[in-house]
DNA sequence: CTATACATACATTCGTGTATGTATGTATCA
DNA sequence: TGATACATACATACACGAATGTATGTATAG
């Protein structure tokens, strides 16, 4: 029961990622030992360490397996040619939101970074992937309204940062509480409530001062 | 060193918390030992298994320092004779979030239990009561609603279980932005845009079938 | 034959829980 | 009022398991 081919090789490393999603969803992060993972993978420890560094290494690899090919379509949104901006980003919100709640493998990962995963200084560079993909996401969505904007399909006197906070928060609140609390509502139905409201306060509340249009 | 007054033996339990707080705010819980906190507090791990039995039982009693005296404020809004109950929850909205942006040791506690925490069925009843939390966080919020709504401070085909979501996804997904990222934005003025946008939509967007008034 | 892909064995560290030591406060009684 | 007895508020010491990293063994693919 040794070395066999490179592609079983190549199984062994995915079964182990796919061992240490179960066992972090399970035990957390740092309860979680590399035995258990290696058991849970119907191996020792040994494999881990050949095909990892450590415990962090593993986490990581979990991350960038994740990797999302998202990317083409915020490409698209940019796209100068592209005459709805707005309505595409409205898309590939949803698409964000049914992948999370369709995709058990992609739930697992984002409870875990949630949930189950401590994000202290002496982890680093844990929280800093964490905190970076936010800092991405905010980009995004920057990136989206101004072509909204430039399409005209936002009022010109918008307040751009207030809007982009606005619409971050109100998608990690609505991923966090539905991680927390998954049956306390429809996520993929509210999360489309919530970005029609989003949107429609986008054309009608954001002056350049905070709210303009009542209340 | 050994028995002192009782008040010696409070301030000591005190003093173990507040270390306890600030062991888990730069470790993490679950790699925060308790010979950690004894040496930040100054005493061994005798002091804490005489006042605490075990580091669960230090990390409640961090929480249940916290309880706040909100309840008053919510029972002034569903009070029958307020007259201006979505005025009130304006207020306690506001005031809760500068209570976490101001008290240092709130805002720590809050970042513990986001960021700092992990949230497993092994580690109940952790998890459980961070749920609950939120659980009575809704309650809070529907009553907080319905009082307004009786009051006539709210459209009568207002779907209330889509905005209890909506706000609490906003609230949650604020507070959990900006322990993340402090720095990103200010946390008290798009706490206020935020609530007064919410307010607003409140008043103009939430038929029973969602949006109905634009889009 | 040699590097690979693991399994096994070992040493060490770390945290926990508990048992025990100890000095002081406090109540009791004379 | 002072001596005694006991409870309190810790400190210290010990035993144990668990997790880690590494060193080494080993069978097989190439």
């Amino acid at each position: 029961m040794a070395r066999r081919t490179k592609e079983d090789a190549q199984k062994t490393r995915e079964l182990l990622i796919e061992a240490a999603e179960n066992v972090f969803f399970e035990k957390g992060v740092s309860k979680a030992s590399l035995n258990d993972i290696a058991v849970a993978a119907g191996v020792t420890r040994g494999a881990i360490y050949w095909h990892f560094k450590n415990k962090h290494d593993v986490f990581e690899a979990m991350i960038e397996r994740l990797k999302t090919p998202l990317e083409m379509l915020h490409d698209a949104i940019e796209h100068p040619d592209e005459p709805d901006p707005l309505g595409r980003f409205r898309e590939l919100i949803i698409y964000l939101t049914q992948q999370i709640s369709r995709d058990p493998r992609r739930r697992r990962v984002y409870e875990i970074m949630f949930l189950k995963c401590e994000l202290t200084e002496q982890n680093e560079p844990l929280g800093s992937k964490h905190r970076q993909a936010f800092l991405d996401g905010t980009v995004r969505i920057r990136k989206a309204l101004e072509s909204a904007l430039k399409r005209g399909q936002l009022p010109a006197d918008i307040n751009i940062e207030q809007a982009i906070v606005q619409l971050h928060v109100q998608l990690t609140g609505l991923i966090y509480m539905w991680l927390l609390l998954p049956g306390s509502f429809d996520f993929e139905r509210e999360a489309e409530h919530i970005i029609d409201t989003y949107f429609y306060a986008l054309q009608h509340c954001f002056g350049a001062d905070g709210l303009t249009c009542g209340g």
